[in-house]
RNA sequence: GCGCCCGUAGCUCAGUAGGAUAGAGCAACGGUUUCCUAAACCGUGGGCCGGGGGUUCGAAUCCCUCCGGGCGCACCA
């Protein structure tokens, strides 16, 4: 159920008609119609709805875009269509259509018949996959984990909601050179608690989250892993760690409101999966050896420069799992895949997206939402992550720091292409320069406004005693306005991938909400229009709720 | 050097498919207590949309070029 999506419908149909009426009478001689909008203007005074179809026929049938439009506008008026107001011919061309109130007046059963349902476009039959965070199991989750958990599952949401099926995918990196490298840690680290005297690894995993590690291993197992062989030793020391860290993961993300769907495991994929896309690429021609590797020819997709996909010492690189793994995800049928990288992996998505065209895949079925970086400051001053200094902070503190609700919102404030400055001090605030407290307040007066007409035994009418063209005011109807977007607004974050319109929609919305009550009250001596109001107020609270729902931020009832 | 992202009000940022006079929050300034939460609201000022060129009826949006910032360009992930 989408109201402006209807009513553009409605007045497409309008216009084609109008249009070809116009040729029929041949007053208008054109071929075929162009890709013209019916699009909503910034400003009031050009009406409800705007269409640019004349201006966009004027050249080929060679009329001036105002005569065009006009002949439309004469046929529409003739017409004498009921819903519409009015509708004439405006700056270069344009054709303004005033629509009467009734359809803004059907808004409010709509949304309190739908309740937590409102916002939801129809199924649409496709699957959808969302895969996010997948950090590297070797240490804590970061901020730009965190940003692409609260991105990840908030499109998750959105898509929902645009009436996608969808899946959450975590891949673990449970295999592969870096867990090599991690199990050398966990192995010098343990064969230090137990007395040896021998040097770190270089580029070993030096945090303090290793040791920490390796000592609850120790309080398992004590220094029985001294007898066994080495590949056995590291065998338990990886799987323990690995076990612990995953399981870390993912309490956080719970803890930030991220459940998956599917945790899907690198090392299943080192089983044959890997070799096997190797293979069946060599055999159409997209591996050559040079210098003993093999190497993937990702120019051939307009890479810059070919890629290494087996090492000469005979190991696949996290390129040749990462294409076997999407080659899973291609097989398992989703009509629409997305990854959410950060922006310092965007060199690798022309060669992922040319594996996949070489493996017969559509690759534009394949999306990477890259986000920029985020920056944490503190009042003014940066928060400097640097993992050497052990200065980072982790999600799980962010979370202990400014709770959940104000790390999700914030870090989907913004649109991912724009970097982002999170302020903890902010955050934290409860006022109103905080945005998500803004929002939050918003339904918490409503709830409040419920709470008072309780007190007053007053109760609002049912639906169909409640009249609301009674609601005339100004603030009013930009609140029904506003609250008639949502499913629109949903499908746009859907189609465009951009989780922060949701969060924008609703601090309009709170914003819309609070000029009201400001201006008018709900509880009121004419009962008819109280009870208008109570509804308004209803569908208000319940379209800020369901957005916040798709946020995974809490909508409270006090404050 | 090559590639990707960004550059919009003092600050932080919106601005789907190109649309009419470019918006919001904060900050600044001026107001609002008989009233459902003053954790709020109303008003005012503030802009060569980084510069230049092009495409067209129309460009913050598309193309070219230059400048500035970030990131990438490993047999790391």
């Amino acid at each position: 159920m989408n109201p402006v999506q209807e009513l553009q419908t409605f007045l497409q149909k309008i216009i084609v008609d109008a249009a070809e009426a116009s040729r029929e009478q041949g007053l208008i001689a054109y071929q075929s119609l162009p890709d013209f909008v019916i699009e909503v203007p910034r400003e009031k005074g050009h009406g409800d709805f705007a269409c640019n179809i004349a201006m966009l026929m004027a050249r080929e049938v060679r009329m001036a875009p105002r005569k065009l439009a006009e002949l439309i506008v004469d046929m529409i008026a003739a017409n004498n269509i009921e819903r519409l107001e009015k509708v004439e011919v405006a700056g270069p061309g344009f054709i303004n259509i005033f629509l009467n109130n009734s359809w803004l007046y059907a808004i409010p059963s709509l949304v309190y018949n739908l309740g937590n349902r409102y916002g939801y476009n129809d199924r649409c039959g496709q699957r959808v996959q969302v895969e996010f965070v997948s950090a590297n199991p070797t240490g804590n989750l970061h901020m730009g984990n965190a940003r692409g958990g609260a991105i990840g599952d908030t499109l998750a949401n959105i898509l929902d909601r645009a009436g996608y099926e969808v899946e959450r995918e975590f891949y673990i990196n449970d295999a592969g050179n870096q867990i090599e490298i991690f199990t050398d840690s966990l192995e010098t680290r343990y064969l230090q608690l137990n007395g040896q005297d021998i040097p770190f690894p270089e580029n070993g995993y030096a945090g303090q989250d290793v040791v920490d590690t390796v000592k609850r291993i120790m309080a398992h197992y004590g220094a029985s892993l001294l007898e066994l062989s080495a590949p056995e030793r590291r065998r338990i020391l990886v799987d323990y760690a690995l076990q612990e860290k995953v399981a870390y993961m993912r309490r956080t993300l719970e803890n930030f409101g991220v459940e998956y769907d599917v945790w899907f495991s690198e090392k299943s994929l080192h089983e044959g999966k890997i070799e096997q896309v190797i293979d069946s690429l060599k055999e159409k021609g997209y591996i050559y050896e040079e210098d003993d590797a093999l190497w993937f020819k990702s120019t051939l997709f307009g890479d810059e420069k070919d890629e290494v996909i087996m090492r000469a010492n005979g190991l696949p690189t996290y390129f040749a799992a990462d294409i076997a793994y999407h080659q899973n995800k291609f097989e398992r049928g989703f009509d629409w895949v997305i990854n959410i990288w950060g922006a310092d992996h965007h060199g690798h998505i022309a060669r992922m997206k040319g594996a996949i065209q070489a493996l017969g895949y559509d690759p534009d079925k394949l999306d990477i939402l890259l986000m920029q970086l985020v920056r944490l400051y503190r009042g003014g001053n940066i928060v400097r992550m640097s993992k050497r200094t052990g200065t980072t902070v982790s999600l799980d503190e962010l979370i202990e720091e400014v709770g959940r609700d104000a790390a999700r919102f914030f870090f989907v404030m913004r649109s991912p292409d724009s970097h982002l400055d999170f302020d903890l001090e902010l955050a934290k605030q409860q006022s109103q320069e905080n945005p998500v407290y803004y929002v939050q307040y918003a339904h918490a007066r409503i709830c409040s406004i419920f709470r008072q007409a309780e007190a007053a035994g007053v109760k609002m009418a049912a639906l169909d005693r409640i009249e609301p063209s009674l609601l005339q005011e100004e603030e009013e109807l930009a609140l029904l306005r506003k609250i008639a977007d949502f499913p629109e607004e949903i499908g746009i974050a859907a189609r465009t991938m951009a989780p922060h319109r949701i969060a924008r929609y609703v601090l309009d919305l709170a914003g819309l909400f609070h000029s009201f009550y400001n201006h008018h009250r709900v509880l009121h001596q004419d009962q008819a229009l109280q009870n208008a109001r109570l509804l308004l107020m209803h569908i208000t609270r319940t379209t800020i709720k369901n957005a916040l729902d798709i946020l995974g931020v809490s909508a409270p009832e006090r404050m």
